[in-house]
DNA sequence: TTGACATGTCACCGGATGGTGACTTATAAA
DNA sequence: TTTATAAGTCACCATCCGGTGACATGTCAA
């Protein structure tokens, strides 16, 4: 093995990413770490000081959480002039098409879900501050009126946050069939007629 | 100890109840339940053949997954004679309420949702069981024009689970307050707002 | 009273885990 | 060329896990 430290914990860094694919967060240890970077797993506690340290350091190195363009898939301003619920519409669509590429944000969703320790606690915190971004960036124009629509939108958000989670192993939740683009396609219609209520 | 095998299977069936409450599905093991139950542990080997087994009784001993009546608070022909926006908004008000006073299912329901064993495999059969006779019994009159209702109707269901999985541990969602009184009646504010969509 | 059987206890196994100390060896400065 | 130190290897620890075989003892029929 050649001695490059730098090569070594960009090793370990992107083997935690490979470890989360392949066993889930549930087999997520010094051990399977160590044996998917192909590396002794001292090298965990010398080069991060342990295995919140360097899961911590996965965090950092990820987008984990997709940009407010690659949501939008257009220019903010843009959005920004639509009315109110086609805004809604545009911000929940685009982060349910952005949520279905990313497997390992969709894993560490579930794992934030079921298990709190601080990493799970740092992104799930980082999450609200995104979302508080969005609202501030995209809703500022938004009244006391407006609270029940975005209470919606995070509704909305969590129902299809859980069928992603549940997705990955699943095939069906309350009729709707998870493994199928014509399960996903009724998903979205759902979302249009939910955010264009009231 | 008293010799008394039945009574024994039924503190292990507790036990597994106890168990849950206390450690969560992660920490749920033959050793953790036989010592919540102050048992041996090859107790659990010999009067249900494996932990599968008893999580499995454990599952039919209880009623995990509310009834009609319960869901409904009323009688199910004053449901059905409804419009079908006010008899989707009696459901899913009412599932709400019902799970948010079974911490148990919902320690299920998380577990569900990430792993997937034999029993939670069984668990979810029998959800989407239940899904589909809350169908045909409350909306046997539904045509192909409503299959967008019932998706969202689900989809909110998916929503308000997820946030009572968070609401275990954490405290904030989406800028609702999981661990208030006011988050929640934002929560059924923003489903009756949806169900009366389209 | 005796003996058979069911109930329950105990000690142990192999394997996986997180974690650490002692070792080898490549590299690079003196 | 020598030598100090960083990089990486290896063996081992205690602990927990699921699982099992051998044993003790209460109960009840013969």
């Amino acid at each position: 093995m050649a001695r490059d430290k730098e090569l070594t914990r960009q090793r370990l860094i992107e083997a935690v990413g490979t470890a989360l694919s392949e066993q889930g967060f549930q087999g997520l240890g010094v051990n399977a770490v160590a044996r998917a970077a192909g590396v002794d797993k001292v090298l965990i506690y010398r080069y991060f000081g342990g295995l919140p340290e360097l899961l911590e350091a996965y965090g950092e190195s990820q987008g984990f959480w997709p940009s407010r363009e690659e949501v939008l898939g257009r220019e903010v301003a843009v959005v920004k002039a639509l009315p109110k619920a086609e805004r809604v519409e545009a911000v929940l669509l685009g982060l349910l098409d952005a949520l279905r590429h990313r497997p390992q944000t969709i894993e560490v969703l579930a794992w934030e879900a079921v298990q709190q320790s601080p990493l799970t606690q740092r992104l799930a915190e980082r999450r609200e501050a995104w979302s508080r971004q969005i609202l501030a960036e995209l809703f500022d124009d938004a009244g006391p009126e407006d609270r029940s629509l975005l209470t919606l939108a995070s509704l909305l958000v969590a129902g299809f946050q859980y069928l992603l989670i549940r997705a990955r192993r699943g095939t069906v939740y309350g009729g709707i069939a998870l493994d199928s683009e014509v399960g996903w396609a009724e998903v979205r219609d759902a979302i249009r007629r939910a955010c264009h209520a009231g």
